[in-house]
Parts: structure tokens; C-alpha cells; sequence
DNA sequence: GCCGTAAATTAGATTGGTTCTAAATATAAA
DNA sequence: TTTATATTTAGAACCAATCTAATTTACGGC
């Protein structure tokens, strides 16, 4: 996959750059960088998605046999607490963690609990500013999710409304841009 | 407690409006206005916290014994697939809800997890519109969560590492204004 | 490079919030 | 009223997440 980017951008893979800054925020933290706590990191730094915690787990587990369910949890735990990654909730799952802080709005569907990753955003970083000054706050990430519906949700809405009254009616919506569609 | 308004406020009380939508949205799911579920929306149109189900629960079954713990956690789950309450995530405690759609920030403290409601609205309306056009996607709620330290575990983090070089220092932040603090 | 110690990991048991199940009940329509 | 459907109920079951105590490891100081 080419990484396709617009404006902005390193010449350094963004992988490696976020796992670079995973293990700068626990060493800073003063946490010991062990050959665990590495592998986690590597793990998010690579995913492309939005992994539960258990998820996490299963998959390094299968590279990494041994690996303890406490550990992954604890070290996720600690990322969380850190900033470094944030939780995610949407509908009867079990815990997501956002592995990308940069700041983006989380499209949730309601209906078929999709994540879309959109890029765009808005002017967060004066929000954050004005929050620290009026309140105190310090922001170290921000999650700005839009709760609703996805296109495709949204055309199957409309056409089970419609087939109560009579026959279902094609529509066109707009092709996606400036965001990338994920599979949880 | 007097509404202490600054701005746009309608001459309905709040609570009042929060409990008409909640039923007029089930309402207009073809759902069924059954006592049960009045009572739980009644609850979390008058809750000025960010409950959990389990908390729902709890105190719902104190006022409206013989409640069931199966149809708390079904309405609940119901009316944040309808959008009309959002579900919140934050290290570490159980599911927690946010009853005010009404766009604003959630100020998350990652040291001591307490929320703080910020109300100072950023283009959210825009954002959304803008969104809608680009992906087709629908927004019914919006969730802004900054997360990182409040004005007092930040003081604390600093007095920490403060302490460890030689004596605690004493530092003022800004009021609170245009905020609204909660405990959970 | 080796030691000592506090930190981290491990395997497995445990917990407890949430969901599931089947039966009973209530609701709205015919 | 009768009927069909939706909803509620009580309690059992689930399972992701946490906890425990013992073992192992990382890393600054010697």
C-alpha cells in the first residue's frame, strides 16, 4: 500500500515513526523497555486498524507464544494512561484503542458499528489552547468521533422505509474522499 | 440548583426537553412508550453525570423496585443505536454514558478520570455538514473528547517530579470558566 | 562485566458487568 | 374480547478484564 499522502509528511515510515514514539513516551515515563512492551508497540504501530485489547492479544500471541494476557493488558493499560494511545467505545463490544493520535474524527456507524478514519480536521489545536487557559487542561490527544449513520447504512434506512410505503428507489451519495474506510 | 445560562436557553427546562426527545425518538423508532422506559429516560434526562449502565441500574432499582436489570441494559443499549445517548469510554471503569447531545467538549483526566463538561462549541455544525457531503456519512451525535490532565493532577505531576529535585513549588492555574465539573 | 533490587512477566484463578434465555406479562390492533 | 407481537422479568451464563503470588528480568551502581 502506497502511502498516498496529500500535504504534510516525513520522509520516515509512519510506522516506524510511531513506534519511535511509543517507546520515547515509556522510557520517559521512566518504564523499562522490555522486549514485551516492544513487541505491543510494534504491534500498534503497524495496525492499520483499531484493535481490542483482546485482539491485541490473540494476534501477538500467535507470533509471540508466551506472551501473558496480563502483560498485554497492563501495557495497554499504561499506554492509555500515558496519552499515547486512547480507547474507543461504540456499541456491544469489547474495548478498541485508537493507535493513532494524530488528530482525526472517527465516523461511527450505528448500524453496522464501522469506523471510518477521516482526515480534515478541524481547528482542535486552538480548542486545545483555549481549554488549557481557560481551565487548566492539559490535552495530550484528542478523540473527536461523529456518531451515525455510513452512506450504505444510511441508502439501507432509507430503502426499508421506503419498501413499507412501496418500491425501493436507487440513490447516488458521493464517493469517499479525504478518508479512509476501515473494518473496525 | 439555578440554570445559571449565559446564552441561548429556551424557557422550558432542560430536563423537561431531554425527556420529550428521548420518547419522541423512541417513538419514532415504532418503539413502545412502556413505563419502564419512561422512567429509565426520565432518569437520564434529570442525571447531570455521565452514568453507567450498572449505575442506571442501581439507582432506577432503588425508586422502581421489580425494574429489571435486562431491560435497563436493553433500553440503554437502544437509545445509543438510536444516537440519543452516547456511549463514553474511559480507563479502566465500566461503560459510561453521555445523556447531553448537545455538542460539547468532555475535558478527560487520565490521573484521576474525572470529566469535565466544557461547553464553547468549535465548528462542529460545519465539520459535520462537511463530512456529510464528502462521505455520505450522517451525523446524529458528536463526541469531543480531549483527553490529558486536569488543572489539579497537572499541579500534582508537577509537584511530583518537583519533589524528587528538591521542594514542592506553589503554582496557580486559571479559574474554571465555561465549564462545568463532575464528579464521573 | 557482575550484583542487587525494584520492576515486570507469567499462568491461572477470579471477578463482575453485561448478555442471554425462556417464561410471563403487557401493549396495540382487529 | 381476542389475537399477535413486543416487552419485561429473574436468574443463569458468559467472558473480557483484573488480580494473585511466584518467577524472571532489566538496568543503574559497584
Amino acid at each position: 500500500m502506497t502511502t498516498t499522502s496529500d500535504s504534510t509528511k516525513k520522509t520516515t515510515s509512519a510506522p516506524a515513526e510511531k513506534y519511535r514514539r511509543y517507546l520515547q513516551m515509556l522510557k520517559k515515563a521512566g518504564l523499562r523497555l522490555t522486549p514485551q512492551r516492544m513487541a505491543i508497540c510494534a504491534y500498534l504501530a503497524h495496525t492499520e486498524r483499531h484493535p481490542s485489547a483482546y485482539q491485541v492479544y490473540e494476534e501477538l500471541a500467535a507470533t509471540h507464544p508466551g506472551i501473558s494476557r496480563a502483560t498485554v493488558y497492563n501495557t495497554l493499560n499504561t499506554l492509555r494512561e500515558l496519552g499515547a494511545i486512547v480507547e474507543l467505545s461504540f456499541g456491544s463490544d469489547h474495548t478498541h484503542y485508537e493507535t493513532n493520535t494524530q488528530p482525526h474524527v472517527n465516523l461511527i456507524c450505528l448500524r453496522c458499528h464501522k469506523i471510518i478514519d477521516y482526515y480534515g480536521d478541524p481547528g482542535v489545536d486552538a480548542l486545545m489552547e483555549r481549554v488549557r487557559q481557560e481551565t487548566g487542561f492539559q490535552s495530550v490527544a484528542v478523540k473527536l468521533d461523529l456518531v451515525g449513520f455510513c452512506a450504505e447504512c444510511r441508502l439501507q434506512r432509507l430503502d426499508e422505509i421506503r419498501a413499507m410505503l412501496k418500491t425501493a428507489a436507487q440513490d447516488k451519495f458521493p464517493q469517499t474522499r479525504n478518508s479512509k474506510e476501515e473494518i473496525v
